[in-house]
RNA sequence: GGGAGUGUAGCUCAGUGGUCAGAGCAGGAGGCUCAUAAUCUCUUGGUCGUGGGUUCAAAUCCCACCGCUCCCA
């Protein structure tokens, strides 16, 4: 069997909420796959989760939730995610599968074979909630520069040579222009390395989560050498038909994760290993939203679903095809050397513009012209020459733009056909001719028809729902193969054409104007950096069973005291009931020790204990954030009995 | 704090040393009437972040500064 071409996302960190950056490197797959599967290749489509880093593990005991439970529960929300948009991936990877923890303990032993790993002592800082060491240098009053507190390590660790690979990586890059793209970006590369690589220390003191290391329970492997190996492990390698997909064609990622990781260290990794490398690297930037000095709500994280019902109730397209509006939306848009605002006043005007106006009216004009002047039948009439020639060209352009995937190059290759569809309508004046009874009438509409069939079929791995609609309104089956276009008699001569349907209805001035910054309504504040910083967000719904496994208790503060090292925690002794409970909060910032003693507390009574700087923690205090973030404590209005639940 | 990217028309962006700096959208004028008040043509609009420098020639190369961003810390 041939190599299948093989294309990933990033494996997301299941400490987020998808949104509409997460969909942008799916989309980006999901084109590159659908486009390969027109020129006739297998394609496989990796996505999935990366679960095992300790984070994780934290955030899900903070959410009082059990961390197998809490990875299942958001990892599908970035399936919901894909399938929101009709990302059709092959394989929902998850770091916590048995599969990925062979292959990443098998890797870690070849390149530990091979002499790439070595143990050292590692004695120095380590920044406990940042997972990373820090720098003598760094240090600053017992802090890391982050702020975090750090704590004096000596233990022996597992390093990774990746200074060994620094010669190597830059004759590739030199050697192979078209390696990592955009090519703005390798220069990004180049200079990184050029730098110097240090080794890097690639395992972690088993915290009960996570990878062990080969023949050393008491480390894990570290959680960015262990999700980079999924690529690899998604293949079946060491085992099976691996080389059916490795080497990947394509690594897709936002610009974040690009140099440091994908660019530098996972390349090193698979020299290490003498494994192939990938073929191609590519990033994009990020979305942007708006001028957040304007205002506060500008800061919008805007969420797949949530444009697509958008599409569909106040545009009026029919729901897979309100899909389509996103999916195309994103990709005209998708941002390679910057980032690029996306709002939904952006959207709108792509959408009006070239869906509704270009796009959507060629279509309607041209099968309503056909009625009206010849019949309803595709006329036996050969292609005008120059239509042929325009479908030609633009196929070409896409092809073009599709080498170094420059997606929203590909989408304009098919735009523009459209265009030149409409300007030819008009100099051709088909009503003009109908009136003369000219015999050049059923060859312009012939080759409407047959343009707009074409452009219908280049943008099949942007809008694949709406190319067969197209299609279906044509009363044929479109373009299958990418070879079809401009070659194939996509409608054949006699074909009854069907009746003309507006796909995308148009979003009216109103509309319009409510969607301008000014006009937008108050949204719920985003964070201004969801992909690291967000809080694992609850799921819209919950049974009332859900929240009935709460138990919420009133309790009253007997002792406090601030934690040393600690900015914001304070270690509270609670009464609750008749009960004594230590409980760490994050408050220190806003209440003295003497505002808190005495003071009821709202106490969730029974979460998992954790351990906060070396303090255990027997339950939380319900607070509110106030603009600052700051915790606002909860109290009963008026005294309450000792004890007593809440509900 | 260190490294890097980016700043071009009201908006979103192309432009990787050489004709008066381009496109789409928005604005203005006109044409057409097949079509979703659509489309087509023409048009308004730019000290190319700021200040220096290299060059016959700079949005493009170099230096400094300012704004935004990413990575490392």
């Amino acid at each position: 069997m041939s190599k299948r071409y093989y294309v990933t996302t990033p494996i997301y960190y299941v400490n987020s909420v998808p949104h509409v950056g997460h969909a942008l490197t799916m989309l980006a797959c999901d084109i590159c796959t659908r486009y390969q599967r027109m020129q006739g290749r297998e394609t496989y489509f990796l996505t999935g989760t990366d679960e095992n880093g300790l984070k994780v593990y934290e955030a899900a005991i903070a959410a009082g939730e059990d961390p197998i439970a809490f990875v299942d529960r958001i990892s599908q929300t970035f399936r919901d995610c894909a399938d929101s948009l009709d990302i059709e991936y092959d394989v929902f990877f998850r770091t916590t599968s048995e599969t990925h923890r062979k292959a990443a303990q098998k890797l870690f032993e070849v390149i530990r074979d091979r002499g790439y790993i070595y143990m050292d002592k590692y004695q120095g800082w380590y920044d406990v909630s940042a997972e990373t060491f820090v720098k003598e240098s760094e240090v600053v009053d017992g802090k890391s520069p982050d702020g975090n507190p750090v704590r004096w390590v000596e233990e022996d660790n597992w390093f990774f040579k990746l200074s060994a690979f620094e010669k190597p990586l830059l004759e590739k890059i030199e050697n192979e222009p078209d390696w990592l793209i955009p090519a703005g970006r390798k220069n990004e590369v180049v200079s990184f390395i050029k730098q110097g690589l240090r080794d890097v220390c690639i395992t972690r003191t088993n915290p009960g989560w996570g990878i062990p290391v080969p023949g050393d329970d008491s480390k894990v492997i570290y959680v960015w050498f262990d999700a980079l190996i999924n690529y690899l492990a998604a293949t079946g390698w060491p085992d099976g038909n691996w080389q059916d997909l490795w080497p990947a064609d394509v690594h897709w990622m936002a610009k974040e994760i690009f140099t440091r990781f994908h660019a530098t260290m996972w390349p090193a990794m698979l020299m290490a290993a003498d494994l192939p490398l990938p073929k191609a690297v590519a990033a994009h930037g990020w979305f942007v939203f708006g001028d957040s000095k304007m205002s506060k709500s500008l800061g919008n994280v805007i969420a797949p679903d949530e444009l697509v019902t958008f599409y569909t109730e106040r545009a009026g397209c029919a729901e897979p095809i309100a899909k389509d509006v996103v999916r195309f939306s994103l990709a005209r848009s998708l941002p390679y050397d910057g980032d690029t605002n996306y709002t939904r006043e952006e959207v709108a005007r792509i959408y009006n513009a070239d869906l509704a106006n270009d796009l959507g009216n060629a279509l309607n004009r041209s099968l309503s012209m056909a009625h009206k002047f010849c019949e309803g039948i595709m006329p036996s009439a050969a292609v005008d020459p120059a239509a042929h020639e325009a479908i030609l060209r633009h196929k070409k352009l896409a092809e073009d733009a599709m080498v170094p995937l420059k997606l929203d190059d590909f989408v304009s290759a098919g735009i523009d056909l459209v265009r030149w569809l409409n300007k030819y309508v008009d100099d051709r004046a088909p009503w003009q001719l109908a009136k003369e009874n000219s015999p050049e009438l059923p060859a312009v509409i012939g080759s409407m028809l047959t343009v707009v069939a074409n452009a219908a079929g280049m943008l099949k791995p942007i809008i694949p729902t709406v190319s067969a609609e197209i299609a279906r309104q044509l009363g044929v089956s479109g373009v299958q193969k990418w070879s079809d276009i401009g070659e194939a008699d996509l409608i054949l001569a006699g074909t009854h054409l069907g009746n003309p349907e507006p796909i995308f209805p148009r979003l009216d001035k109103t509309i319009m104007e409510e969607l301008k910054p000014q006009a937008a309504p108050a949204e719920p504040k985003a964070e201004k950096k969801p992909e690291k910083k967000a809080a694992p967000e609850p799921p819209s719904v919950i049974e009332f069973g859900d929240f009935m496994k709460v138990n919420l208790k009133v309790g009253r503060v007997i002792e406090a005291e601030p934690v040393e090292g600690s900015e914001k925690l304070m270690k509270l002794q609670v009464k609750v009931g008749d009960q004594m409970r230590q409980i760490l909060a994050g408050i220190k910032k806003k209440y003295s020790v003497e505002d808190l003693i005495g003071r009821q507390v709202i106490v969730v009574a029974n979460l998992k204990p954790a351990k906060l700087m070396g303090h255990e923690s027997q339950g939380m205090l319900l607070a509110a954030d106030d603009e600052d973030g700051q915790a606002i404590l909860l109290q009963p209005e008026a005294e309450a009995p000792e004890g007593a639940n809440v509900h």
